[in-house]
RNA sequence: UCCUUAGUAGCUCAGUUGGUUAGAGCACAUGACUGUUAAUCAUGGGGUCCCUGGUUCGAGUCCAGGCUGGGGAGCCA
């Protein structure tokens, strides 16, 4: 029986045992001690008898106790039940002098260098037991949708993919790899006899396996080696990547709003306490900051709102048109030119989630020229049948299209964006055999982790963040 | 990569114009108390003031360079 169960039916009377990590020995008698089933602890009282005196002084924070005793009706206020141990056993002791967590507020900079430990703390507990529920609702909701999972190389042989820099894969003495007469690298001479690296993302083999298997996704971790420093960037994520046959860009934005819907209805329904000590953890959090920083409504609050309302869907011409006309822009307060051709900035995505829509966006129909060389050339032969979806407070967190499925067109966007035929022989070529239309979307997993625990740090939702400087643990 | 901000006890932070032995709360140890809820009270121990160099009679404090963290931007998911 784990603490979960326990508070679930509270059986009184019980006999049991228990094993768990201590997190707080209040005089000398009673112990808050928690076993990660979930967020709550159990109070356990200590009676002399039941612990010797040397024993009780290796009792500390931190330390991991096997529990005999008896589940009673607690005598205390804080608790409706409690754990009258008859006999407690230490099985870890946490020498009080070198453990660094303790049972008071440390800054989440501080848990960040404390990861092998920061599970022990109950917002990392919390948020980790809600990343599990979030990874299983995304199998869930393709499950039971028909959708088969894919599992897309990590290694890749394909360069250009135009998702970003990537890290190269290598079994070479790096003090001395064999070169070319030029003096370049010879990669034909490495173990898979050309260059390869970590991939950057699954999609273009999600796209070969739709066209035949119809509706598939990839799950797996992605790799990128941008220099990117920021709250929302990881080097290495977690990328949920949907493909399907048939389904043209209106289709895929259903797909996408259904599934976000799914996943969030899901950690509603099973993560509820999580969610609860979340959202509180947050209004305290929020008390220390100025009011335009605050949250506009409280976690569950702004979930259920998503959960429960419909998308708000425009094109980017649509976009550009509401930016032009809003009083923030007559009064010069964006720090960046709106000019249709040109990407929204994040200011600019910012007012029209927050501000202006105050909701979830998808932005469809980008100009060709600032997206990627698959999607979908338009009838007006200027944009794509590209769509990102904003979320507040997070941004982008899906984005996504229709894919170019004719082979001419396709072959004229690879001259476009000097990317070497050779290299994508094999994706040009599902476009000669029995082509059709499909769309999908990517969708980066610790950002919906972010969006909804209301973390705001990238590397708080993921065990061991993956940024530049930083590859500890 | 750019802008900005910070680095002082295990943690969170204070430290005035450059000036004697660098402080507080929490944590820890000891004692008191014993149905507590981050218990309380008393006493005590605990410092590479991020690193390197410089200015100065004297640097936690000023200057230069570097390292690391935070926030923002770009790139994106």
């Amino acid at each position: 029986m784990n603490i979960k169960e326990i508070l679930s039916s509270l059986p009184l009377g019980t006999a049991i045992q228990l094993n768990g990590w201590v997190r707080t020995f209040r005089n000398e008698q009673f112990i808050a001690l928690n076993d990660g089933s979930c967020i709550s602890n159990l109070q356990v009282v200590v009676n002399a008898d039941a612990l010797s005196e040397e024993d009780s002084k290796r009792i500390h924070t931190g330390a991991c106790i096997s529990v005999h005793g008896t589940l009673t009706e607690s005598l205390g206020k804080g608790q409706a039940i409690e754990l009258t141990a008859s006999k407690v056993e230490v099985l870890g002791e946490s020498n009080p002098n070198e453990f660094p967590i303790q049972m008071k507020k440390h800054s989440l900079e501080f848990l960040r260098e404390k990861a092998h430990l920061r599970f022990r703390t109950s917002t990392f507990s919390a948020v980790f037991r809600l990343r599990h529920q979030l990874s299983f609702a995304i199998h869930n909701y393709f499950n039971q949708n028909g959708f088969v999972n894919i599992h897309a190389p990590i290694i890749t042989g394909s360069d250009a993919e135009g998702a970003g820099e990537m890290f190269t894969v290598s079994n070479f003495d790096l003090e001395n790899p064999p070169r070319k007469e030029d003096g370049t690298i010879d990669f034909g001479e490495d173990f898979f006899g050309k260059h390869t690296h970590l991939t950057v993302s699954g999609q273009l083999e999600a796209e070969l396996a739709a066209l035949a298997l119809g509706k598939v996704y990839t799950f797996g971790p992605t790799f990128r080696a941008e220099n990117s420093n920021t709250s929302r960037h990881l080097a290495e994520f977690w990328m949920i990547e949907p493909e399907v046959a048939f389904n043209d860009l209106a289709a895929n934005a259903d797909l996408a709003e259904d599934f976000l819907k799914y996943c969030i209805r899901y950690v509603l329904e099973n993560g509820k306490e999580d969610l609860l000590f979340l959202q509180e953890r947050e209004a305290t959090e929020d008390k220390q900051k100025p009011t335009e920083e605050r949250q506009t409504a409280p976690l569950i609050e702004r979930l259920e709102f998503v959960a429960n309302n419909t998308f708000e869907r425009i094109t980017y011409t649509e976009a550009i048109d509401i930016l032009l006309n809003s009083s923030h822009y007559k009064k010069k307060k964006f720090k960046y030119p709106i000019e249709w051709g040109i990407d929204l900035q994040s200011e600019h995505e910012r007012y029209l989630v927050e501000k202006h829509f105050q909701k979830p966006v998808v932005l469809t129909n980008y100009p060709a020229a600032i997206k990627a060389f698959y999607m979908r050339l338009n009838e007006d032969q200027k944009t794509v049948a590209a769509m990102d979806i904003l979320v507040p407070g997070i941004g982008e967190i899906i984005g996504g299209s229709q894919r170019e499925e004719r082979y001419d067109v396709l072959l004229e966007k690879c001259k476009q964006f000097n990317i070497p035929e050779e290299s994508m022989w094999w994706y040009l070529e599902t476009r000669k055999f029995g082509t059709c239309q499909h769309a999908g979307f990517g969708l980066g997993f610790e950002r919906l982790v972010m969006y909804v625990t209301g973390m705001t740090n990238i590397r708080d939702v993921i065990p061991f963040p993956r940024t530049p400087k930083n590859a500890e643990f």
